[in-house]
RNA sequence: GGUCCGUUCGUCUAGGGGUUAGGACACGUCCCUUUCACGGAUGAAACACGGGUUCGAUUCCCGUACGGACUACCA
């Protein structure tokens, strides 16, 4: 199958995979299933200085969480092993003397100090400094230099990077699956290093060797590489390779304001812009995850699906193989799209509402006994958002009132109500079995013989027995209490209730 | 500063030369309910601005404004 899709995912260890990382890699994987082709997981693990231990199987669990298993690359296996950028570091020098070869790159053995230099008296008179065409006849590198010093240089093992020569003119363009054609002058591109002098490439070079080594046919990364896609189509070029198809995503926006959503965002406005839990080996600080805040992986996934693509149709809720199904590149779009905590929580509670009661109760009520904590399960689904609210729900359930709702104590408590609550707490106990329907036919049979309206009463005795004027439903709340610690609730209310 | 990209309700978005500009989240109201929640119904809410092109532009073109990304021997 040589014509058949292939894309890749490939994030660098330096972190967190950032939700926007996951946004890209469900995009590849979709097209990747949708199409039938295969999704690759590469590691650009190209930064010596910027690599974090942990983060990549960080990047492993993360995608496993949500069910994006990578068809070939790290975790998978496959024909182009290695799939770490760091241990391809030879490739990359083949490839890099091949240029030089060519006469499409060259040697700089300019400094990181000199080149700072150049940048701040560049600023000082207002212009910006770039390595080009025009500069580099003035710097020290294999086209300015002799060919009798440069090998000197190289021979006494000085330090230098290998510089890709653009054309002083011309206009690059490619045609990118989002935002159709896009040009660029040359001019306005400089020549960027392709190896560094630790012998590393830069992202640049290992990108486009790997993906054309790995035969990838469809590019989908972040916009942030937008202003770099003319560089990489010129080594290309330089190559004489055919380059894959190109699609920019849109960015994903802080929630308030203007600007890329960042891990500062999630520590303010409190909500996740990891997929999971994350502590950072240095500092020990820790930073949520959308699993450990109660995030379901399908809801996440559905979520960050509709953050810059839609179906076109009116359905909201889709399963991973429906998104497999519908998915196109054609319908991702161009803008930035802001993050939206209530819409993820939306999401999250659609899908709760999916699952069974009995798997919600053995997995977040676990030390319930099963048929009751279903039980619970069915009382509170309708008002969490998160499944680990249940718990505290049930917690809050269990105990005994220690406050009650003043303003409705102030406004319902009175001499009807007060024999009301009495003539319940009489009539319960001959209440042969104990469920919701006979205990309600009970309330109700005492109140009616007493000439009480049922709705005048219900909400004292709710706060009689929970102490709050509003919860779930009273009659199931009863049954789900039991006789016993229904009256003993009763009889404290009475107790305390001020006197009438 | 330079290069590039973008702009439809508060938010995510559909649509596309002639539409009552559609949906979802959030918000308001009503219904359901002994309460709250859920659910149902309903309401308010948008084509950034200015020029073209056209019989007609929110839709096409050009500017302007605003926003963003990039501008490292980081990815």
């Amino acid at each position: 199958m040589p014509n058949s899709v292939r894309v890749r995912f490939a994030p660098s260890p330096t972190g967190p995979l950032h939700i926007g990382g996951v946004r890209t890699a469900l995009y590849n994987f979709l097209l990747a299933r949708k199409l039938g082709g295969t999704f690759i997981l590469r590691i650009e693990d190209t930064d010596q200085a910027r690599f974090v231990p942990g983060a990549e199987a960080y990047i492993l669990e993360s995608l496993a969480w949500l069910g994006i298993s990578p068809d070939e690359g790290i975790g998978a296996g496959g024909p182009h092993e290695p799939y770490r950028q760091s241990e391809r570091k030879d490739i990359y020098k083949s490839y890099a003397d091949e240029l030089i070869n060519s006469g499409k790159a060259y040697y700089a053995f300019d400094t990181s100090e000199e080149l700072d230099a150049m940048r701040t008296t560049f600023e000082s008179q207002g212009s910006a400094f770039q390595y080009n065409a025009v500069t580099r006849v003035k710097l020290r590198n294999s086209l300015s230099l002799s060919k009798e010093e440069v090998d000197q240089l190289l021979a006494n093992n000085t330090p230098y990077v290998i510089r890709l020569k653009v054309p002083a003119k011309g206009e690059i363009r490619f045609q990118d699956t989002i935002r159709d054609w896009v040009h660029v002058h040359t001019s306005s591109i400089d020549d960027k290093v392709l190896m560094k002098s630790d012998g590393m490439p830069t992202y640049h070079l290992a990108n486009v060797v790997d993906d054309h080594i790995m035969q990838i046919t469809h590019v989908i990364r972040g916009e942030e590489w937008l202003p770099s896609a003319p560089l990489h189509i010129l080594l290309y070029q330089a190559f004489g390779w055919n380059p894959p198809q190109f699609a920019h995503l849109p960015l994903l926006l802080k929630p308030e304001g203007n600007g890329k959503l960042s891990k500062r965002d999630a520590d303010l406005g409190g909500f996740p812009v990891f997929p999971l839990e994350w502590t950072d080996p240095q500092t020990g600080a820790i930073s949520k995850g959308f699993k450990q805040e109660g995030y379901l992986p399908e809801a996440t996934l559905n979520f960050l699906a509709f953050l810059g693509w839609n179906p076109g149709t009116e359905q909201e809720l889709f399963s991973l193989d429906e998104l497999i199904a519908a998915f196109s590149l054609e319908r991702i779009n161009k803008a930035g799209a802001k993050f939206d905590v209530k819409k993820a929580q939306w999401f999250n509670e659609q899908y709760l509402k999916q699952h069974s009661a009995q798997e919600l109760a053995s997995t977040y009520l676990p030390s319930i006994d099963a048929e009751k904590a279903e039980a619970f399960v069915h009382l509170f689904l309708d008002r969490i958002t998160f499944p680990q609210e249940l718990e505290r729900l049930v917690q809050e359930f269990s105990e005994f009132p220690v406050t009650y709702d003043e303003a409705v104590l102030s406004s319902k408590w009175n001499a009807e109500t007060k024999q009301a609550l009495e003539l319940i707490l009489g009539a319960l106990p001959t209440c042969e079995h104990w469920h919701a329907e006979d205990i309600k036919a009970c309330i109700q049979l005492c109140l009616e013989q007493a000439g009480i309206k049922m709705g005048k009463v219900m909400q004292l005795f709710r706060v009689a027995m929970s102490g709050k004027g509003a919860g779930p439903d009273l009659m199931i709340s009863l049954e789900l209490w039991g006789k016993e610690q229904v009256l003993a609730r009763l009889n404290k209310a009475l107790d305390i209730f001020p006197a009438i």
